[in-house]
DNA sequence: TATCATGTAACTTTATAAGTATCGTGATAT
DNA sequence: ATATCACGATACTTATAAAGTTACATGATA
């Protein structure tokens, strides 16, 4: 399988759309994510579904966050996208009825499971926001180590 | 992608294993799992080049466990099918300069370490005994309910 | 009413696990 | 010896889901 890149990239969009004044088209955001407006249209979908975004046809039209980013997290947006699984590696169920793929399963499943609820609960942890806020840090960083250059 | 059940597979195969008289033959194994005699000898060599099975050819031929139950664990199978990555999730690469997008990706990221950390821990600590172990007590269990039934 | 931008459907591409067909190689039994 | 058995290896096909593409309908604005 391919990974999934759609929550990574819905997460930069959705910063760079609350620094803009206005509203965003889906050709401007296909052409910041390296993609094509279908696919951003596609995934947006499920964003503006769930209210964390507003579209709008025809001229001055195109993507508006709907709240602030401190009210989103990575989470509610990996929801959004249809709550996908997380996991590349799974059990097999070529014989539900026996008890050493149930015992194996089991023991798969259980490790599985915890590692689901700490991603839940690292994503849930996270807001937009934050996020945000170390990209400000990485720009301020940038500019010092420029100053210093130029020292 | 489609969910990787290899390792839940292999597991799943070595304990019948480990309860076989003599060697298993490819085609008992595809059998046992319910699919073909090429993808067992595919799945299986990444076992065999770590040292967990060997195989012989010939008459009497097949695969045999090289180790005890007790000395595998979960970590080990999963490292000797090529170590592949857990998640079907990932982070987008497309513009690995933008601020933005490495603050993205080091929240996911660290998201996704921590998880993977989690399943790492939690593999090493399952040795294919105690599946095995595991097994047992489901037999015993079901041979407990059957004689209730019975009385 | 021309243009812009989303909405939607249908199709193609890509990547990877899985499944299949075929033949070579080595080991055993007779 | 040699027929049979079983693995080794290659090449090809299938299945699946994200991603990319094409095309057109729909609605909003200048």
């Amino acid at each position: 399988m391919r990974r999934d890149s759609r929550l990574s990239r819905m997460l930069h969009v959705l910063i760079h759309m609350d620094r803009i004044d206005g509203a965003a088209t889906s050709d401007q955001i296909a052409q910041m994510l390296g993609t094509n407006p279908v696919v951003v249209r596609r995934t947006m979908a499920g964003l503006r579904d769930d209210g964390y975004v507003h579209s709008e046809k025809g001229h001055g039209g195109g993507w508006v966050l709907t709240q602030p980013l401190s009210e989103i997290t990575m989470l509610d947006i990996h929801r959004a996208l249809g709550n996908p699984g997380f996991f590349a590696v799974g059990v097999a169920i070529d014989h539900p009825e026996c008890l050493v793929e149930q015992a194996v399963n089991s023991a798969l499943g259980s490790a599985f499971e915890a590692a689901e609820n700490l991603l839940i609960e690292k994503f849930a942890a996270v807001t937009l926001a934050d996020l945000a806020d170390d990209f400000d840090q990485r720009m301020a960083q940038i500019t010092a180590d420029q100053s210093c250059e130029l020292t």
